[in-house]
DNA sequence: GATGATTTGTACGTATGTATA
DNA sequence: ATATACATACGTACAAATCAT
């Protein structure tokens, strides 16, 4: 459970990005991929420390998180990755479920001939990973084909909010993929969108697309019932 | 178009509040109401001196309303006012219609009996001040009636992004209050949404409120085409 | 409950990047 | 094209709050 370590910390800045953004980027990365877990202490000095760099763009990062949501600060307190309670996990549940809807029923409406075609190929290489049995790539996949359908949207704003809740959910999301045959259930309740998206219906876009969220939900449930 | 004055730069904080969260929540304040126009920049130095206190807190408040979405941040170049194109508010309308229109139907489900009855009792005060004409107050209860259907869903993730869509959206709905007799159609497309809530009836509670939303958007959208 | 150790909050100086003449 | 002005990005020092003993 630690921070992936770091290359040899170049003075002033790299190459166009401030360290700040550099850290920001990094801490939510390990936190998104499960490298550290809900309620894990973020200190600065230690967090300065491991990247060679001074409190103050450590500071501001952890400002961006907790902005974004990705950890909870408390006064004259080390920050933590967020542990939002079950009540609360299941409203952003709902919310993903909906903002997810209005993508896809967007996306439907909106997306160009290439994005189409982009999104049926998407699709089939997702089934085709599922069937080599690689369950990084069909989760890499997975996600590939929904920031697909956010950004067929036309809608920077409702993309971006989608990814936002998202990201802050994938934490809780990591238990599912150890389930054997989810990723073939999504590929499944995946084919019902786009075979809606392509023939521009968007309510049957929405539709199939809330059932997928919810059944993401439910994988989780006995998770959240450990907390 | 300044900052509003403020006391005393008590030295170290106040009252268990640290000066980053004060600052950010004074300059947040200030764009929503539109003493701070977009476009405007907003430069560290310049807020430090004029809140007695040093760049640091001040660039901490800046990046929390970076990540709230309130201001832009170009890098090594003074913050503004966020300035969002009229394509991009276009979208953030949209979103806002359908996260006000998941809130009403939430609220139709989910609302106490107390809940219902302060929700009648805001729109029925709503209607007196606009007959009073005072167009100040008339805005305050229109907020306080959104904010309270916000809180009616009992989902507080739900009610933060619309808080926040809301919030980011401010600057550019302030033209249409302007308007004579927009508050009065506002009380009668609230009547729609509240009888609705009233009886439970959350789709007509959603497309009461997806309607009310739409026609805000048409009453700016003169403003968007001067931007 | 008091005290020392630890950690965050703020001040300030310097270096660096961006824009403009 | 170079120089100059200007605002931010980062480092460092100290003050204040919290935690542990």
């Amino acid at each position: 459970m630690e921070f992936k370590t770091r290359d040899p910390p170049a003075r002033p800045v790299l190459a166009g990005r401030t360290w700040t953004a550099t850290l920001r980027a990094t801490i939510a990365d390990d936190i998104i991929r499960g490298h550290l877990a809900p309620g894990m202490p973020l200190e600065e000095a230690e967090i300065a420390r491991r990247f060679g760099v001074s409190r103050t763009p450590v500071r501001e990062a952890l400002r961006d998180l907790a902005a974004s949501g990705l950890i909870e600060t408390r006064s004259h307190r080390s920050a933590l990755v967020a542990r939002p309670s079950a009540e609360r996990l299941r409203g952003m549940f709902e919310v993903m479920a909906e903002l997810e809807a209005l993508c896809a029923a967007a996306a439907a409406g909106q997306m160009t001939a290439a994005e189409r075609e982009a999104l049926r190929a998407l699709h089939a290489g997702f089934g085709t990973l599922i069937q080599a049995g690689d369950p990084q790539a069909g989760h890499e996949a997975n996600e590939r084909f929904h920031t697909a359908i956010y950004a067929g949207s036309h809608n920077d704003y409702l993309a971006e909010i989608t990814l936002a809740t998202r990201e802050r959910l994938s934490p809780f999301r990591r238990a599912q993929f150890r389930a054997e045959g989810q990723l073939a259930l999504s590929h499944a309740e995946h084919g019902r969108v786009v075979d809606a998206i392509l023939r521009r219906d968007g309510p049957a876009a929405a539709a199939g697309m809330r059932a997928h969220i919810a059944i993401v939900e439910t994988a989780y449930g006995r998770y959240a019932g450990a907390l």
